[in-house]
DNA sequence: TCTGAAGTTTCCTATTATTGGAAAGTGAAA
DNA sequence: TTTCACTTTCCAATAATAGGAAACTTCAGA
């Protein structure tokens, strides 16, 4: 199987396929005489395995270690759960951050009338004199 | 005001704001006869505009639109409030997915033993072999 | 006035995951 | 044999930020 052929039996690109083995998270493929990649099954099962994975939002590190606990076949299932959780908590940061820009941006949306006249609460906050960094200064 | 200053009193770092001067979302900043950067109160209220709209997660170009709008006196508010909603709609995507990447691994969580035994739904999800791919191939 | 510390300058590097391109070589079919 | 699609490696770019090096400036203390 050349690394196109891969590329679509997996649904990572070429690029990224080639960039996996670079850095170490796929081992070194296998090469026909020519110098071309050949993957086989369990490659691809690996690439999919992957594919899922950052579909969920695992970073390449976290990968790494999901896939050293998938080709452990001794693992525990706490060790997988304590990655998925850690990941979670990851994911629950991330939400987190954006709905508090979310809300107090649709506050400023709220208020703001939108029309052709040039006074806009949006702007009046991201202007407002920072009262708080200046406390700071005097620290 | 050196950098430095400039820095404490925006919430900026020294090298944040070098940068944002060299791809000219900061018109060049004045220069003391040798050469070090000298921030006016001017200066100061940009710096915070911008460390503001950063914190709402807007993006350098969305800020140097919102820049632009805040320094045009006769803008819309409407013209503001289209980027404002524009910028609600970028993170309510990006607050889907990863609500849908979060919920997707919490069931894994839920149905993971997380015990000392092998067997792990986690990692069996991960290495389903994906049919859909499959699909795709053959259309 | 000299000296040293702290601040500043520019330039280069790295990060993360991904995409793009160029130049050269390979495969296969007509 | 030519041609087209594919592959190879290498280099560059993306967005926003951080780190460091070498050279220069400022300023306070001796």
């Amino acid at each position: 199987m050349n690394i196109g052929q891969a590329a679509k039996a997996s649904g990572i690109s070429a690029k990224m396929i080639r960039y996996y083995e670079s850095i170490g998270l796929m081992p070194p493929a296998h090469r026909t005489e020519a110098g071309y990649r050949a993957f086989h099954e369990k490659d691809i099962h690996a690439l999919r395995f992957i594919a899922r994975a950052r579909s969920l939002g695992f970073s390449v590190e976290q990968m790494s270690n999901l896939l050293a606990l998938w080709q452990d076949r001794h693992r525990a299932s706490s060790d997988v759960k304590a990655v998925a959780l850690a990941h979670i908590e990851e994911l629950d940061g991330k939400i987190k951050k954006l709905q508090d820009m979310r809300e107090t941006l649709e506050h400023l949306v709220k208020h703001c009338h939108g029309d052709a006249r040039p006074d806009c609460p949006i702007l009046g906050d991201l202007a407002a004199e920072s009262v708080e960094l200046d406390a700071e200064l005097t620290l």
